[in-house]
DNA sequence: GTGAAGGGCCAC
DNA sequence: AAACGTGGCCCTTCAC
């Protein structure tokens, strides 16, 4: 396919360009940059296309002038790509985002990303593939062909193919569009595509500031793990060969600590009635007994934490701005949550040795904000159940007043274990927690594990209907949502028990967690435009928590825009209960 | 050597 | 498949 197109690379010849261009409601977008990384690398290319004339404008000619950011020969083309009154599309657009934003210096205006539009229609369909070749393959039948893409985006000159290809794939984004919206009216996919499209900028930007890791702390930290773990190792090395036959003649025989196998091995040559896996909560109940498990225990918590956290997550530490920019994934599992990676910071233990190194540089602080118990507030407003409502109205602590419900106390007569079964209870119902996990998590018997299961759930009839029939809608409807829409269909096989019991666990959970992170990007949206032209910057997101770092003196501001956003947020998708956001102010990542 | 699979474990 | 949901990272093992 012949296109049309034009290549750009002085200033007059952009300020025409871009007027043709800025009466288009819809604008395809791409970038060529030199990395994949925009603190590594050069942006060469930025293409914009109404999908018959396209621009493809090449940023060398301007970089050789110096800063692109302050360059006035690029202002109609920034004021383009700042407008809201045109679409942009790109595909992952989080990246185009993020070059634009820190090598051109503005902010993209109204954002469509087909590659988060397409991942809605398929609704966790894993087999589908998301690439835009295979988006243009699916949706238009055409065929892509991107073997430029990863060609010499820093040559003097580029080919004519490079830049041919550039336009293409800019060219091709209108047509792109208008298909997979059509797909997503008719999935009613509409509004969770709008919270997906805002969504893109404030994550981009977050993954442009980074987070500070104190090296020192988180060295100290890892010292003290390595030291533990050295000590543990050597301690259940010598544990370990008491039961090895010849260690008496060629000295301790080495066991590799990291495989289940030998360490297997080793602890059934010691007599020791190990069960089918080694996991943790398998051993603990012969830890009392065996010294040996006991110790493994230990080192497995240290080696861990040495491993998982330890010297890696320094590595990515970028240079030129000393922090940690992790890629977060917008729509990482299929009910909408974020997963985040290179590092995951979704997952730094909680302990204060861990988070205490995320801090606030001089001058700064932190503000750290949560949702309180979200998911039970969503359950809670979907089914409309009367008394699980009241015990959130009541305003009392929570899991003391479920408590008093379920066993039909006083909330003052509650004792610590049944606070303790109504905890659980609390969060194992979100998940579909059945009696034999409950029996084994809180050391009841099967029977009144059932027992208080029964309780549990005629103390709330209707959160019991509400999931028995989110259960029962996975063979008739074939399909759940969220509160904003997000789709997920079920996939499972009608003649196996345990894949349908599976399906209709992750029916009663994924409007739950979804509607936790339709709500989470809401607000995330909402903070960006609230916070924008002050101090205050996206640092970090943990599923239903919110890191922003601002300069000292904007504290308290900060922690009340942020607690308003978050709380108008929660609003939009829960109503019948209160939505609860506590927030604080600290120079670390702590509570 | 490299990569997939499986076990294990961290977060919410 | 921990009959409690969603992720990512590290390690070993095993196939190519």
């Amino acid at each position: 396919m012949e296109i049309y197109f034009q290549l750009i690379s002085d200033g007059a010849s952009l300020q025409k360009a871009c007027d043709e261009l800025k009466n288009e409601p819809y604008l395809g977008f791409d970038v060529e940059t030199t990395d994949l990384d925009p603190y590594k690398g050069d942006l060469r290319l930025v293409q914009l296309s109404d999908g018959q004339n396209t621009k493809v404008i090449d940023l060398k000619p301007f970089k050789d002038k110096g800063d692109l950011r302050t360059n006035p020969d690029l202002a109609p083309l920034r004021e383009l790509l700042a407008s809201t009154k045109q679409v942009k599309i790109a595909h992952n657009a989080k990246f185009d985002t993020k070059w634009v934003r820190h090598h051109l210096g503005c902010e993209v205006g109204n954002v469509y990303d087909t590659y988060l539009a397409s991942l809605l229609v398929s609704a966790g369909d894993g087999d589908r593939r998301h690439g835009l070749a295979d988006v243009v393959q699916f949706f238009l039948g055409q065929t892509l062909d991107k073997s430029e893409q990863v060609s010499d985006w820093a040559a003097a000159e580029l080919s004519h193919s490079q830049v041919e290809y550039a336009a293409r794939d800019a060219a091709i984004m209108p047509e792109v569009r208008a298909k997979l919206d059509e797909r997503i009216a008719t999935d009613e996919l509409t509004r969770a595509l709008k919270l997906e499209n805002e969504c893109v900028v404030p994550i981009a930007e977050m993954e442009l500031n980074g987070i500070y890791l104190d090296t020192g702390r988180w060295r100290e930290q890892l010292d003290k793990m390595k030291t533990a773990q050295a000590k543990f190792g050597d301690e259940l090395q010598d544990m370990l060969s008491a039961g090895v036959a010849q260690a008496s003649l060629f000295g301790r025989p080495e066991i590799n600590l990291d495989s289940q196998a030998q360490v297997t091995d080793a602890l059934v040559g010691l007599g020791i009635p190990m069960p089918d896996t080694t996991r943790a909560w398998q051993l603990q109940p012969l830890a009392e007994k065996y010294p040996a498990v006991a110790k493994l225990l230990e080192y497995r918590t240290v080696a861990k934490a040495s491993s998982s956290f330890g010297e890696n997550i320094l590595e990515f530490i970028e240079p030129t701005t000393g922090r940690i920019h992790a890629d977060f994934r917008q729509i990482g599992a299929p009910t909408g949550r974020f997963s985040c990676s290179n590092p995951n910071l979704q997952q730094i233990p909680h302990e204060a040795e861990y988070r205490r190194c995320f801090m606030a540089p001089a001058g700064k602080k932190l503000v750290i904000a949560d949702y309180s118990q979200i998911e039970l507030r969503i359950l809670a407003d979907f089914s409309d159940d009367k008394n699980f409502i009241e015990a959130f109205v009541s305003g009392q602590d929570f899991h003391a007043a479920t408590a008093a419900q379920v066993f039909g106390i006083e909330a003052a007569d509650v004792t610590p274990d049944q606070r303790s079964f109504a905890k659980r209870l609390n969060f194992g119902v979100v998940y579909g927690i059945g009696a034999s996990r409950f029996a084994s998590m809180t050391g009841l018997t099967q029977t009144q594990a059932e027992d208080t299961l029964r309780r549990y759930f005629a103390t709330y009839p209707q959160m019991d209907a509400w999931l028995r029939t989110a259960a029962n809608n996975v063979k008739i409807e074939r399909s759940t949502r969220s509160g904003s829409g997000r789709l997920a269909r079920f996939n499972f096989d009608e003649n196996d028990r345990s894949s349908l019991g599976s399906a209709q666990r992750y029916a009663k959970n994924m409007p739950i967690q979804g509607t936790s992170a339709d709500i989470l990007k809401r607000a995330l949206r909402l903070l960006h435009d609230d916070i924008r032209d002050t101090s205050a910057k996206l640092v970090n997101i943990v599923h239903d928590e919110i890191v922003v770092e601002c300069d000292a003196a904007d504290a308290d501001q900060t922690a009340a825009t942020l607690e308003s956003a978050m709380l108008r947020a929660g609003a939009e998708f829960v109503s019948k209960v209160p939505v609860k956001v506590d927030v604080h102010t600290a120079d670390e990542w702590t509570k």
